[in-house]
RNA sequence: GCCCAGAUAGCUCAGUUGGUAGAGCAGCGGAUUGAAAAUCCGCGUGUCCGUGGUUCAAAUCCGCGUCUGGGCA
């Protein structure tokens, strides 16, 4: 068996993904490197899977829980982490192994990125409150005034979508598509000889029995503390690790306007939902180099 | 045992004066370039409980039966 140098592990929610990286890891001397973009937040532990305590003692874990709650991080802020450690991760690791379910990291890592020039936070604040108050359609006509080639690809409800085309006119007085017609030198390359990538893709409804499982799990292990200790901080709800799944639900429960049964169903389902998500992209944006193994054991043996 | 109310999509329910049915949720498919666990776009998947009748035509009206609630005994 030889060592490969670079594993990448994508994968729905549940699917196992964690387990399989802790047994490479252990034993290539790998080192694990976080690709989801929740659990890059320290807050949320339970709720966002992250590897136990226990499990980071047995390998090392990069990029996990290193940002606050209260930060808006960024699919250009992991990439760029990335590469600013990858230098030394191969000096010091004999493998890489970039584990997670967001599939745009992992479309970012292979393929590039735009690079972008970063729009400063006042302005970001501004149009978003424009948008808040004056609503989507004033700023998407902002939008078709000024940038007519991205405004044209978007749909009046996408507001997020719309929000960043304006912002990055605004900003850089060039439109969106224009900057992302360029990319950056991916940071991985696919089709190298010790580059190995897979994705766990089990049985869907063997999926959905272990998610709710694991959500019930998740909430005796304490996730409604950590809720708690969360929405105490009283933070703006529109932050992203605020939308992490299970926050609004259980949240709900806490404040007594629901049930926790009722409260545990719509989590479920929204972690089901956003499995199916995770799927529809793993079969549309990851090709034919990335490998797909219905169970994480067989995917280990195989490896 | 009698009386009343129900029975329509996976679930909760709409359904006009009779013209073979539609909402929400769930589900399914798709998009995806700095919030991506986000944000969007698309798609009804049906012995209308069964059976007999009235009618050109029944989810709808009538009879009988079955089941489920509720009430009275």
């Amino acid at each position: 068996m030889v060592p490969y140098k670079t594993f990448l592990i994508a994968g729905p929610t549940a699917s196992g993904k964690s387990g399989l990286a802790l047994k490479l890891a252990q034993q290539f001397n790998g080192v694990i490197i976080n690709t989801d973009s929740m659990q890059v937040y320290r807050d949320l532990r339970l709720l966002t899977a992250r590897p136990s305590i226990e499990d980071e003692s047995k390998a090392a874990h990069r990029l996990y829980g290193h940002v606050d709650a209260a930060h808006v991080y960024s699919t250009g802020a992991w990439l760029r982490s990335v590469e600013t450690s990858l230098p030394l991760w191969r000096k010091e690791f004999e493998t890489l192994i970039f584990v997670g379910g967001t599939g745009l990291y992992f479309n970012c890592l292979t393929q590039g990125l735009s690079e972008i020039p970063e729009v400063p936070v006042e302005l970001r604040q501004k149009l978003r409150q424009e948008m808040a108050n004056s609503g989507v359609e004033a700023i998407f006509n902002q939008l078709k005034a000024e940038d007519p080639l991205t405004a044209h690809s978007l749909q009046l409800g996408d507001s997020q979508r719309i929000v960043r085309a304006l912002e990055v006119f605004r900003h850089t007085g060039r439109s969106l598509r224009d900057w992302q017609t360029i990319k950056t030198v991916p940071l991985i390359d696919l089709v190298h000889e010790n580059t190995r990538a897979l994705v766990l893709e089990p049985d869907r409804e063997l999926l959905a029995a272990r998610i709710e499982n694991r959500f019930n799990k998740m909430v005796e292990a304490g996730a409604l503390d950590e809720v708690k200790a969360l929405v105490e901080r009283d933070l703006n709800t529109n932050l992203p690790l605020m939308k992490a799944i299970g926050v609004v639900e259980l949240r709900a429960f806490l404040a007594g306007e629901s049930s926790l049964q009722a409260a545990l169903d719509h989590a479920v389902i929204a972690t089901r939902q956003y499995a199916k998500r995770q799927r529809t992209w793993f079969r549309g944006q990851m090709g034919a180099q990335w490998v797909r193994f219905s169970d994480s054991a067989e995917a280990f043996n195989v490896i």
